[in-house]
DNA sequence: TAAACAGTTGAACAATCGTTCAACTAGCGA
DNA sequence: TCGCTAGTTGAACGATTGTTCAACTGTTTA
């Protein structure tokens, strides 16, 4: 469980209702889970990632088209690959002298479709 | 449909697979959508958010409840509550002196499910 | 072996972000 | 009305981030 601060300890202010604060920090999870949950969701948090992501939903690619398809340069969508790739959201497979990446699983697209019904409202 | 640059204006190589840059660019969404899809991830993308997301899928509560969970200041609660607030991810709720947030729909409990699936595996 | 191309890497930069601080507004009770 | 507490706001700060640039590795072909 997490490492929760005792009462006015940092938030300067009394708890006003302390039975839902105390049902409340029972069910949260530890720190360590959130900073993971913030990390996944940060890679989400640029266009340039999430068009990536998205292109990659459709059909494996190499870096060379990659960067042609969005119209960034090869340097910035490898460095965004490998941000990708240790999060494991892609995959990688050297073929001669391409690399190819590819989702690694369909969460993305489950996460991706969430947020897209969230901003189509 | 999207503003893609040309072949090379900006990635500084040759495209290896015509076909599939075509296939894939055909099935890209306009920039401005890749942008709010960001912008909405990048909310999730801080640990002081999430738990603030998670504790209220638990239950409705005030700013000053909040801050005294997750041991930050009512004015950085404040904060992050307003950036949720304008992306409609939670509701507000004044009663009194207490100004009580919720989550505003559900997709926040399903996006924070799927990523907390994909960082169990 | 050397040239050519695909891809990676690290440093550096500007831009963005999250928190803090101080000052403010809003509602409640005396 | 005054004092108290809840909450908001904007400026400022340090920290983090995304891109660029240049140099590098790895593979293919001549």
């Amino acid at each position: 469980m997490a490492e929760i601060p005792e009462n006015g300890a940092v938030c300067s202010c009394e708890i006003v209702h302390a039975e839902v604060v105390d049902a409340v920090r029972e069910t949260l999870a530890d720190t360590e889970t959130y900073n993971e949950l913030a990390t996944l969701f940060k890679l989400f948090g640029d266009s340039t990632r999430v068009r990536l992501l998205h292109a990659l939903e459709q059909h494996e690619m190499c870096v060379c088209d990659l960067a042609a398809l969005l119209g960034v340069t090869k340097s910035a969508v490898s460095h965004q690959l490998k941000s990708l790739r240790l999060a494991r959201l892609v995959t990688y497979r050297r073929d001669g002298q391409n690399v190819y990446y590819a989702l690694a699983d369909d969460h993305v697209k489950k996460i991706l479709d969430m947020g897209y019904e969230h901003i189509s409202e």
